[in-house]
DNA sequence: GCATCTCTTTCCACATCGGAAAGGGAGAAC
DNA sequence: GTTCTCCCTTTCCGATGTGGAAAGAGATGC
């Protein structure tokens, strides 16, 4: 029945994919820290994504030090508005009884 | 950060609270179907749902076979609505970047 | 009694998760 | 050019969650 993807609907991975959403590019450390995460644990979050094709990596060794530049692919976008619309489908069904 | 009830985020039990709220009651075998899940599993979920207090359980030996109807406590409607709430607070910070 | 229906509980194997710590890899410092 | 530091990755570990199968339990019906 239902349409929720697991990679996607993890907590962690739930958010991170709602902040990837709101911007092109979000860096590492931006969203280890909006995600209240430790570096181990989200680094292992983004590379399921990444398995899944949903998030794309980009190393930049830009001025100085190494940055590490994460978005959403088309793939993910789509899967994660998906997402957003099977969960919005439940609470629909859930509203309908107020 | 997150106001995401783990106890009510689980898909199977995220579906159960949608479909308990949209009903006054819900017998366990309907529940059961919609779910498309397992006996032994339903009762495993649900029993969660009621140590958390968000879900009770009503026994009818009604006529003829015994049947176990289930709806959520007040508890569980607010817990359920704030978790739907959380949700899509994180929905629509993804929508803002459209 | 004995079977039947409707859950509940137990047992088990497996996946997931987070934290700590060790491991890179790329510049910076000296 | 070796060492240091920063920035992730990976590994190791124990804890937790999950589902399926099967045994159990409680209330009828025959």
């Amino acid at each position: 029945m239902s349409s929720l993807d697991p990679v996607i609907h993890a907590p962690v991975r739930l958010q991170a994919c709602a902040i990837l959403s709101s911007a092109d590019e979000v860096e590492f450390a931006l969203l280890r820290d909006a995600l209240e995460v430790s570096d181990s644990v989200l680094s292992k979050h983004l590379k399921q994504l990444e398995e899944a094709g949903f998030v794309k990596v980009r190393k930049a060794a830009a001025n100085g030090r190494q940055r590490t530049w994460l978005s959403l692919t088309a793939a993910g976008s789509k899967a994660f508005a998906a997402h957003v619309r099977a969960l919005q489908a439940l609470a629909s069904t859930a509203l309908a009884a107020e």
